[in-house]
DNA sequence: CGGCGTTCCGAAAAGGTTTTCGGAGGCTTT
DNA sequence: AAAGCCTCCGAAAACCTTTTCGGAACGCCG
């Protein structure tokens, strides 16, 4: 395989060198390169030339430090083992790419201390902007020091309500799927929800309880929170059909939840969905698309969440800094488990 | 809340103001603040004071430019969306944040264009060093470019034997798992694998063959190669079961085909571990944890092999770089599915 | 032929930090 | 008192690129 040398040591190419191959000034070299005009087109195709030729690749830092301006932002994430910052992140990431800006990663692993550190290092780097992407949708403190560039907070919206902060509409997340519920002709509809501490899981339960009430319907039993995983969804049910035998549907608080619920139906002889429609949170394809029937769930478009906070950067950087929260729309992912298949 | 104002537009604080109100030159100012001696404590303390009152912090973009040295190294990933890229991301970020260096995430999408479109802005940026993470265990191609900097390949490793790589030991987890079967008093052990055309399938039932081996036995059945989804674990323990009805154990490709070979073992009436012990592999908590029983599996302790790359990286940047290929060992970590609960 | 406009190129400054080296001052020794 | 040493500080160079501005060369018009 013919790969190409890597001589270490031998530092890179820099414009004066690019100048002195194609025997003009560096000034010159430098316009020839960046397109800008006063150069005759010879010389041009000159300078082209001895910068592929040397390879030529421009230090950003140099250039950096005299626009002002370094092309790069900070992703402060604050638990990166969670699910819910990949997406987010591959959704910033995605953004900034097509935009020629480079994202540094920092994990602060919920911790305050390690946050600041990340912070001081970022502003000592110069990034134009800072996204922070929260672990949950719980409001949070603001960064703590002095930050002189624009901050967006992602996910978890900033408890500074001058902040910008882009978060999922948990609220129309849960009407959204009441409303599938009914549009597929179930009325006695129970709701096994996820941990109650969370504003996400009262947040769904608000929009749900609307839609029902839009409806004229009323929910079967009380909202059963719990927590977010399987073992909650197998147990929840369980008590769900011992008390409210007629249920037709469970909304429940995530996809783990669903499949713990979808146990216990498929236990009990339920079939689904001909006699209980079952629908999760988060859509996780994992976990929607290895059930059977295949589960219907929320989507939160986090990526879209992620590339809509890096948008908001951008505007933030070269234009007005917006304030408040906004929301991302979330949508429902129809599978088998509402729906029969066609 | 007492909120620090933060005054867009008003530029940083510079060495040379924090050098003017200290009432020194920049230069007994820079020695000051990086405890170089040549400077006495009582005007190392009036420096350190303006600093802060500046709240100054210095330029890492000037310093890069002179040290030749920037302190940040590129992260690669071809696929972030997978589940493998994500420990070995946070493995690497923690072990360079322990060494105050800056990770710039990049995302490939397993694009050839977009990987050289992010090496070449990387280089430009002048990175210190480079992690190419890989989205299965198959090797990959070396980069495309030229590149000047030492480059350690995670989790699929370079084609260039010459490269340093550092990649999960399959083998040993495909033996470390029969082990801890026969272990369990298990003897008639079959093999539900996954995808044939990864070579971290093919190593593993190699580990695994060679453990049956030394311990005088034998594979119930064929190795069975298929997907790495719920669905083809059902399917294939349907089938083994039908066709090899005494097998006491079964060793499985992923969390997710041990899933749904739990299913069917439920529902045709084996008791786990009881009759049939079941083992995954990749120790996927949400996979592993939500089973009945819990699922035993093997870790392939992917954050450990991201702190390894950074590490190695490390010592590849200020010493000799390291050549071939470096595996990291996986473990077993025992649930219920093999072993009855204490 | 002088003046003028146009076109192209180069010198130099700027951006912020670190390091080197020389200089200033004080103190000790002969 | 002269010489020498030590401690502390500051001027200036270096890193690399971009931009500004002045200057040179050339063609054209009066």
């Amino acid at each position: 395989m013919a790969r190409p040398p890597a001589p270490r040591g031998t530092r890179a190419a820099t414009l004066t060198d690019v100048a002195r191959l194609a025997g003009v000034s560096v000034a010159t070299a430098s316009k020839a390169l960046n397109g800008r005009n006063h150069v005759s087109a010879v010389t041009r195709e000159r300078v082209m030339e001895a910068a592929a030729q040397l390879s030529f690749s421009p230090n950003s830092l140099a250039r950096g430090l005299l626009a002002g301006r370094t092309g790069t932002v900070g992703l402060l994430t604050s638990d990166l083992v969670g699910r819910f910052s990949l997406p987010i992140l591959m959704g910033a990431e995605d953004a900034f790419g097509a935009g020629e800006m480079s994202v540094f990663l920092c994990d602060a692993r919920g911790d305050a201390i390690r946050e600041r550190h990340h912070v001081q290092a970022l502003l000592s780097r110069r990034v134009d902007g800072l996204i922070v992407v929260g672990s949950s949708t719980d409001p949070r403190p603001p960064l703590a020091a002095a930050v002189d560039v624009p901050v967006v907070y992602a996910y978890a919206p900033s408890e500074h309500p001058e902040d910008l902060s882009i978060v999922p509409d948990n609220v129309g997340a849960g009407r959204m799927a009441v409303e599938h519920l009914i549009a597929c002709g179930r009325t006695r509809i129970a709701h096994i929800s996820g941990d109650r501490g969370y504003s996400a899981a009262r947040d769904r339960v608000t929009g749900a309880l609307a839609a029902l009430e839009d409806a004229g319907l009323a929910l079967v039993g009380d909202v059963a929170y719990g927590t977010w995983e399987e073992g909650w969804g197998r147990a929840a049910a369980s008590m769900l059909l011992d008390r409210e035998p007629e249920v037709d549907a469970i909304l429940c608080g995530s996809d783990q939840v669903a499949r713990g619920v979808l146990d216990t139906l498929r236990e009990r002889g339920r079939r689904v969905p001909e006699d209980v429609a079952v629908m999760g949170f988060d859509d996780w394809q994992v976990m929607t698309t290895g059930a059977r029937p295949q589960l219907t769930s929320v989507d939160m478009n986090l990526e879209e969440l992620g590339r809509t906070a890096a948008r908001a950067l951008f505007e933030a950087i070269d234009a007005e800094h917006g304030r408040g929260v906004r929301t991302v729309q979330c949508r429902v992912v129809v599978r088998g488990s509402t729906a029969p298949e066609a």
